[in-house]
DNA sequence: TTGTACGCGTTATCAG
DNA sequence: CTGATAACGCGTACAA
């Protein structure tokens, strides 16, 4: 059933927000101008480049100078603007991070947790949207970068050379996480999907099932998690059945559709690896409108472990990724290079780990 | 189960990430400087300001120099720095937008479509988070401000008078989002929140419920569902046995819990409506757990239709909000102000409708 | 340690 | 319709 409030014919009522704190009715007339550098250097009685010495370089102003300073900045809520500071400087307070899916709770948690180290230290995190398109992603970040970030966070790898040499060359600091590439442009907090896959064909075999099956999308990730589970398959003595490509997934149907597919053109298929845990859900969901029992008719497990992966019955066997500690390191290694370290050991990864639910 | 590969000492293995395209490179020495807008300007034999204006009023510039203006745009491949065009015209081309959470599925499918829509424009969204907190919806509006945004989207609405007054000096278009206040600060693409507790009370009284209870949060939009539910309940002659309130939802454990408390201390209740889909899922999974019944024993409704409420069995009842509509119409709104327009009804509200499912 | 002079790249303003 | 001029607010470069 749908339906709308009395047939749709009512006006919406009112809702009753509070309000909070008292409204401030500016004078009339009253010009909203920021305060600039010059009126806090007219207070604390220096010259405009000394307070932006002492805001940006604190050791290189005289104690006694800097505290004035301190104090007009207070008295007049000075805030330096950001444009001007970027057009002199060549560099502005913002970090670019471009995801593929705005709306994925994984690269969200990711987002958030670089965005909570960086802020406090006054840079604003802009986020650009890629939507798994080589054009976006060039388009994307031919327009972030005319903003001049200070620093480029990516969740995911750049695989387009154009796009890597690019960044490269502004020389800006650039975090690429959620893979392990040999050759990252620049820093990485990554993991191997590799190792990820063979994590999953690992358990199959300790879990004794023989005949296995992949489901994933023909390209990026889910071909790395592909060649782990080969790798883990064969070393394992599983007989890998079936490897099932998808060219876009974008919904639980496509895991549906793909698990249907895989029962109807294969016998006896103890467990299906796919690639990602919206594959795996949808997959699961099918599994049991067939009425097969897991683990006992069929074994799945996907990889991310999302919150529905704990959620749907008998719950999903997954590969958990640390979405948060990816954040939180790459916005760390952000700031040491924003502070002047030049440092090597740029590449690090975060540990998986394989979360055994009722699926498998 | 959890564990890592080979017990955690093995080193991760290297994804083979493929790599697209040549590498681009640079020529040793050479400056990576970007188009000047003079430069433009000399190689099609006009001023620099006639650039500018070809490019932003091309109405007001000669067919034949906007023409050959064109070509050495296109030639040289400029784009305006934007930082020198915000710090002399005062105003920028990125869009500030407020979340109270990133990770969000409703918030960040609102941005999104906003997004879809202002980008083609030359537009760039950038995001903060506001955390469900007073403090720092002040200091991420005092932050992003500082980049004099063209225009400003909230999913969700300001409360405090502070923000509301300041938002309303800057004098750029603003929109206020999931909410049907009388008097928003500028624009606003909401809906009643009053209207969709009411809808639920009208749907247990339909489906026979006597006894009825509410969880929600006991601020924000949980008491403006409240207030609808409320007045459902008393017209339909619903018997509203208890109102649940929580200081802060974070997960599923919260709704779980409610729900425990609610069945232990009232008896032979017939319908819970719970303020957010979050609350309502774990409330579900928690009658699922104690062997209840859903509906005969007991009905769960919730708020915002997530994607979790069609997939945990046996279906959540819910209120579907069209967060991709409210975000595009948000997008639209700012669009029609930036280009001029000045027309009135700026409110307008996006039906709300009820889903129903298994769980009622 | 502090200050002077200038320029970052663009557009508002006003004159032609 | 087009152009000359100046200014947006700050920080680099260099001098004192």
């Amino acid at each position: 059933m749908k339906g709308r409030l009395g047939g749709g014919s009512v006006p919406p009522t009112f809702d009753q927000v509070k309000r909070i704190g008292k409204s401030i009715i500016p004078e009339s007339g009253s010009e909203r101008r920021s305060v600039r550098i010059e009126e806090v250097a007219r207070i604390a009685g220096v010259a405009p480049i000394t307070v932006s010495r002492a805001l940006r370089q604190p050791g290189r102003v005289s104690e006694e100078k800097r505290l004035k300073i301190q104090q007009a900045v207070e008295a007049t809520g000075y805030a330096s603007n950001p444009h001007a500071r970027a057009l002199r400087s060549g560099r502005s307070n913002i970090v670019a991070a471009f995801v593929s899916n705005i709306v994925s709770q994984q690269f969200g948690l990711a987002v958030q947790s670089c965005a909570e180290v960086l802020e406090p230290h006054g840079f604003q995190l802009m986020i650009g949207q890629t939507s798994y398109s080589y054009a976006r992603e060039t388009s994307m970040i031919q327009s972030l970068m005319a903003l001049r970030p200070a620093a480029v966070l990516f969740t995911g790898v750049v695989e387009l050379e154009e796009n890597r040499s690019f960044l490269r060359e502004l020389g800006v600091p650039v975090v690429e996480t959620w893979a392990f590439p040999p050759d990252p442009i620049d820093m990485l907090v990554g993991f191997s999907n590799t190792d990820g896959g063979r994590m999953v064909a690992q358990h199959f075999a300790a879990q004794r099932y023989r005949r296995v099956a992949f489901i994933g999308r023909s390209g990026g990730r889910g071909q790395l998690r592909l060649g782990g589970f080969r790798d883990g398959a064969r070393s394992s003595g599983l007989e890998l059945v079936a490897e099932l490509s998808l060219d876009t997934v974008s919904g639980l149907s496509d895991g549906q559709q793909a698990l249907n597919q895989l029962l109807n053109d294969y016998e006896k298929i103890d467990a299906v690896f796919c690639a990602n845990d919206l594959i795996a859900t949808g997959a699961l969901l099918e599994a049991s409108r067939r009425g097969l029992n897991m683990p006992s008719d069929i074994a799945i497990a996907g990889f991310g472990d999302s919150d529905l992966a704990a959620e749907i019955p008998p719950g999903l066997t997954t590969i958990r990724i640390n979405c948060r500690l990816i954040g939180r390191r790459a916005g760390e290694k952000l700031l040491a290079r924003l502070n002047g370290a030049t440092d090597g050991s740029s590449s690090e990864t975060v540990a998986l780990e394989i979360v055994k639910r009722g699926s498998t």
